[in-house]
RNA sequence: GCACGCUUAGCUCAGUUGGCUAGAGCGCCUCGCCUACACCGAGGAUGUCGGGGGUUCAAGUCCCUCAGCGUGCACCA
């Protein structure tokens, strides 16, 4: 039977099939469950532009080993696919792709052929990606998969949007935004990256109107003085007091502007005084609109200077700054430039500059008298409607809704749905009509000439609408079944795009929060801690250890000691170490189905097949292990599941259950725990476990439907643990000897023991035989039992005092704070039963440890004295 | 500036409700017989758990404080 088997497991042998083998099973799709209790994930929509990378990988794993597990205990479980038209990004990248390999742009095409195009593109990249998250292993129910400009889901969406500019909460309005130069669109806040980066502040002279005088103000951004309207000082600041209410020449414009008094100003940066430019800076044009103040365009939506600049128009913003610098310098106005940080404002997705533009926008107003966004939102995170993992994220998210601004939901860009609003060429466009399909006439003057605001939605105002959409609300029969959903798995990093959006509009819509549980992957980075990045090099692409490692190892390795929010690294010798673990669990099955030909995966087992003291042993663990990594999963901590058995499989079961089964076969026993190990590990590793069950099993059985294993409280026995440590503990004080003194495993050292108990184990596990003669030597012991190893003439006197003494220490030490701690009043009195008896019993083992410590060392000394 | 997090072995990280002589992997040292596995096995070394203070019978774990590092938000014109 052995040649059956093979050594190792070639996961990409497999995988494909055995995938093929549970989707054609039909059981990712919730309607073949039959049960009451159901568990929904919706899977965060991938952007349909690219292909899979570890951060996907990452979450699907994380969902999937929680879904499988839902799965196996019965319930309707149901993780549900899509893809994200992505907006802005998809633009940028298809614009890209049409720049480098036609050399055109989207201005080319057209607005409706370049929307066909990227709509296609997009088509395709799904498929593709689909194909590669197949590979993790998902096991997600492919039929219902949607896309975000479905119709059925974007209809919800814009509804949403109808809604909200019924309940007020709508306003298009000309403010201040972030603009793109290079996307050329308007982002909302968080689109906007913050960086730091070395720059220059100018102190420029303004000369005052009728004076000799100036007022020195400090600017990062000169070139913005173009269209300075006003500048301000602390009303508090004793140097400029006299000077609130005067006028000032504003250089090259040679324009008058007055000098203003304004609490925001900081008296300590710069001068304290400060260019008020309300056009393009957003805390000066909510100075200007409190100070009634002109707003003056000097910089256009191409970061150009206008016609209001005056003689630098057309320039870009970089040069116009630098001549404009040079103008003042020639005219004497450059008091002095001291080099400065400053942060810079750029685009999330594209990385260029943003300009800070006055420009009209759709808003959503976040704190709406009918009802706001904001409150509620906050309101449900208190009262602790979501439970988050780990809980400190809830703090963040609060402190994320407390400062919210309103939204900005319109973009400039082609890509995505077009905003819901119709305007009337003769009413214009005060007079919108808010309508999804195209009004047959305007309500108003019954014209038909009417046309769509051009402008798309925020890709984050329909993928934050995704929970309800997706589930068919309010009508359809999921999201009756299914909402709100159990479980959210997202990165870290999305918090403020996507699961802020989430719970706000979920509950302005249904009512209800999204979902119960949000637990939040970290960043995976590289080996260095670098984040991993195309332009670095550094990534590490999944399909590729996939086809190297297997999808298991690749799972594996991806939440192997991590903690829900923080960063993990990640390299190829750690998939390769799980590679190996999957190699070891193959190999146990090699063992075990090679060693006996009636070996059989059993369920149950009852407590008269538990023969000897290691049966009882590894079926004791095993049960306990189904606690404790049941409790792991229970608590979403995947990584200690794992731990737990990575333990149990690999130190117990491996190292020492099947090397004493070699010696004492019972293949009920171990046909138990097997069955035990590969449900458990199921969730984990889903394709080699699935492949061992299948080819262990006679009958035709899934692994992936398989009742997940409950604990069976009768067969946890703590005292045949116990006698099993103190077995274990003699072999490897026999395996210590033996090593210290370069004792080479071949060579079987004779022994002697009284009230011998399984010595067949000892004798294999320690390579020693014993013999009936009683013998000199080195004596180990252990609870109950006394060896001595016949190697006294190897043994190194001085070495083995100094060993023992060391250990004497050791005890007498433990034994003089445990002595303390029992003697201590408040302990007894305060501390838990159980702690006060586990130290009593801890206290009798050290002793008697310490007794027969003594003696063998005593006995060392006659050893040495005899000379031998 | 505000907030959040991290600091545990040479490296990367776990450490559950505060309670067993602090753990794992990698790396390092020694040795490798026995057909499950060299993608392996046996043994070993390395820790004042960032510093200080407190709460408690008991602190790596809770609180305060300081330091270093990181992240998010706000923003200084």
């Amino acid at each position: 039977m052995t040649q059956e088997i093979p050594k190792t497991y070639e996961a990409n042998k497999y995988e494909d099939g055995i995938y093929k083998l549970w989707e054609e099973s039909g059981f990712f799709n919730p309607d073949r469950i039959k049960s009451k209790k159901k568990y929904c994930n919706i899977l965060p929509p991938p952007n349909a532009n690219g292909e899979l990378h570890l951060g996907h990988a990452s979450g699907y794993t994380v969902m999937d080993i929680f879904g499988r597990y839902h799965r196996m205990k019965g319930e309707k479980v149901l993780l549900y696919p899509g893809k994200d038209h992505a907006g802005i990004q998809s633009q940028v990248v298809y614009e890209r792709k049409i720049k480098e390999e036609r050399g055109i742009s989207r201005y080319d095409l057209g607005r409706e052929k370049f929307y066909k195009e990227i709509y296609d593109f997009c088509i395709d990249r799904s498929n593709y990606m689909r194909a590669q998250e197949k590979k993790i292993g998902i096991s997600a129910d492919w039929s219902r998969e949607k896309f975000t400009l479905d119709p059925e889901v974007l209809s919800g969406a814009l509804e949403t949007f109808v809604k909200m500019e019924k309940d007020g909460m709508i306003y298009r309005g000309e403010r201040i935004i972030n603009w793109c130069p290079r996307c050329a669109t308007a982002l909302s806040d968080v689109e906007v990256l913050h960086k730091k980066t070395a720059g220059k502040l100018y102190y420029i002279k303004y000369p005052l109107k009728d004076s000799k005088q100036f007022i020195i103000v400090a600017t990062t951004r000169p070139e913005t003085m173009l269209g300075d309207t006003a500048v301000a000082v602390n009303p508090k600041d004793k140097r400029f007091e006299k000077l609130v209410g005067k006028i000032v020449i504003l250089p090259l414009q040679n324009r008058e502007i007055p000098i203003i008094a304004d609490r925001r100003m900081e008296m300590e940066f710069g001068t304290g005084a400060v260019k008020i430019t309300p056009a393009h800076d957003p805390l000066d044009w909510q100075i200007g609109k409190d100070h009634k103040l002109q707003e003056i365009q000097v910089i256009n939506e191409k970061a150009e200077i206008t016609k209001l600049g005056g003689r630098h128009v057309g320039q870009k913003v970089e040069e116009a700054r630098e001549n404009i610098v040079r103008d003042l310098t020639e005219l004497g106005l450059i008091e002095k430039i001291e080099e400065n940080e400053i942060n810079k404002s750029i685009c999330e997705r594209c990385k260029e500059t943003i300009e800070p533009l006055i420009s009209k926008q759709w808003f959503v107003d976040v704190d709406a008298k009918k009802y706001s966004l904001k409150k509620e939102s906050l309101k449900a995170i208190k009262n602790k409607q979501i439970k988050f993992f780990p809980n400190n994220f809830e703090k963040i998210m609060t402190q994320w809704f407390s400062g919210l601004h309103d939204w900005c939901i319109s973009r400039q860009i082609w890509w995505g749905p077009q905003i819901p609003v119709w305007y009337c060429e003769k009413c214009g466009e005060e007079n919108y009509i808010v309508s999804i399909e195209k009004p047959t006439n305007c309500p108003k003057c019954k014209g038909t000439k009417l046309t769509q605001d051009p402008d798309t939605f925020d890709t984050w105002f329909s993928s934050g609408q995704w929970p309800y959409t997706v589930l068919g609300y309010p009508k359809g029969q999921d999201y009756k079944d299914f909402y709100p959903t159990e479980m959210m798995v997202m990165g870290r990093d999305i918090l403020s795009f996507w699961c802020s959006k989430m719970i706000m509009l979920s509950l302005y819509r249904t009512g209800k929060v999204p979902f119960k549980n949000l637990f939040f992957t970290g960043l995976i980075r590289d080996k260095d801690g670098q984040k991993m990045s195309k332009s670095k090099g550094n990534g590490v692409d999944p399909l590729e250890m996939i086809e190297k490692y297997g999808a298991d190892a690749l799972r594996m390795s991806l939440i192997t000691d991590t903690t829900p929010g923080l960063d993990t690294r990640l390299y190829e010798e750690k998939i390769e170490k799980y590679r190996n673990f999957v190699t070891k669990l193959w190999n146990i099955y090699r063992y075990s189905f090679s060693s006996s030909e009636n070996l059989e995966l059993v369920e149950k087992i009852s407590k008269k097949d538990v023969r000897s003291l290691a049966d009882q042993w590894i079926v004791s663990r095993a049960n306990q292990t189904i606690l404790e990594t049941s409790k792991m999963l229970e608590n979403k901590n995947i990584a200690l599941a794992e731990n737990i058995l990575i333990k149990f499989t690999w130190d117990e079961l491996a190292a020492w259950y099947l090397e004493i089964h070699k010696l004492e076969k019972n293949d009920k026993v171990l046909g138990y725990v097997l069955d035990k190990v590969l449900k458990l590990w199921h969730p984990f590793m889903p394709f080699v476990t699935e492949k061992i069950y299948g080819d262990a099993n006679k009958k035709v059985k899934m692994l992936m439907v398989e009742k997940w294993p409950v604990s069976d409280k009768k067969l946890i026995d703590k005292k045949s643990e116990k006698e099993f440590r103190d077995l274990q503990e003699m072999i490897v004080k026999i395996r210590n000897i033996r090593s210290s003194y370069r004792i080479a495993p071949s060579e079987i050292i004779e022994a002697y023991a009284k009230k011998l108990k399984n010595q067949e184990i000892i004798e294999k596990l320690g390579r020693v035989k014993f013999v009936d003669a009683k013998k000199q030597g080195i004596e180990i012991s252990g609870k109950d039992l006394k060896i001595v190893l016949d190697i006294a003439e190897l043994i190194d006197v001085e070495k083995e005092k100094k060993n023992f003494a060391k250990e004497i220490a050791n005890l007498e030490n433990l034994i003089a704070k445990n002595n303390t701690l029992l003697a201590n009043k408040n302990f007894l009195a305060s501390a838990p039963k159980e702690i006060i008896d586990n130290n009593k019993a801890k206290m009798i083992e050290y002793k008697t440890k310490l007794k027969k410590q003594k003696e063998l060392f005593s006995n060392l000394n006659n050893l040495g004295k005899q000379g031998v």
